[in-house]
DNA sequence: TCTAGGATCGGCT
DNA sequence: GCCGATCCTAGAT
């Protein structure tokens, strides 16, 4: 399951203020039309899921709660529209220029460790939405380091946030992996 | 055009 | 641990 992969990945993100790297370590599958919790659950097709309904490998980014954005991977491709949405990472490279973006003296951990809180480290906003994650070109990446995603230890839970979404909430499809510092 | 509600976060008790 | 902010999106009228 793509889901699975991501974990250990590293996500790219370079912009003006500087390059930040850091490491996925919790993720949470969406299931397309047959998922409940899903934006495009029995096939809604709107301006704003259209990103999920394209190619994979794009970033599908959205607003929650007008306040947030959230940073999604869009996994299957052409006419199945599935997704990956990064909650966590673990900060590799550029933690003064994340820091300084967060602001205020948090512990690292909690500069990333939500799905918010995450794109505001990065830089992350709808201007982003449908960037080709695959390509190094871009200004927002995902790449394999060669760091052994066998190695790590990947708990199953319950999905967060999706009470609404009745048993689907249920659904054991948040990876979280072990190895988080 | 109007209205209800949300894949969250952070502050307060 | 609980509650309110805040505004965009989608579906209803």
């Amino acid at each position: 399951m793509v889901a699975e992969e991501l974990l250990g990945k590293l996500l790219v993100r370079v912009t003006d203020t500087g390059m930040t790297v850091v490491r996925i370590n919790e993720v949470e599958a969406y299931l397309g039309v047959e998922d409940p919790a899903c934006h495009t659950f029995g096939g809604r097709r709107t301006p704003r899921t259209e990103t999920m309904w394209g190619p994979a490998g794009r970033a599908y980014i959205y607003l929650v709660y007008g306040l947030h954005h959230c940073l999604n991977v869009v996994t299957v491709g052409e006419g199945s529209p599935e997704a990956v949405l990064i909650r966590g990472a673990e900060i590799v490279e550029g933690r003064d220029v994340i820091r300084s973006r967060r602001g205020g003296l948090l512990p690292l951990q909690a500069l990333t460790d939500g799905p918010g809180k995450l794109c505001q480290a990065l830089e992350i906003t709808r201007a982003d939405d449908g960037v080709d994650l695959c390509s190094e070109e871009s200004a927002l990446s995902i790449r394999d380091d060669g760091f052994d995603s066998s190695a790590i230890r990947i708990r199953r839970l319950p999905r967060v946030g999706v009470e609404y979404a009745g048993d689907a909430a249920g659904w054991p499809l948040r990876y979280v992996s072990l190895s988080r510092v």
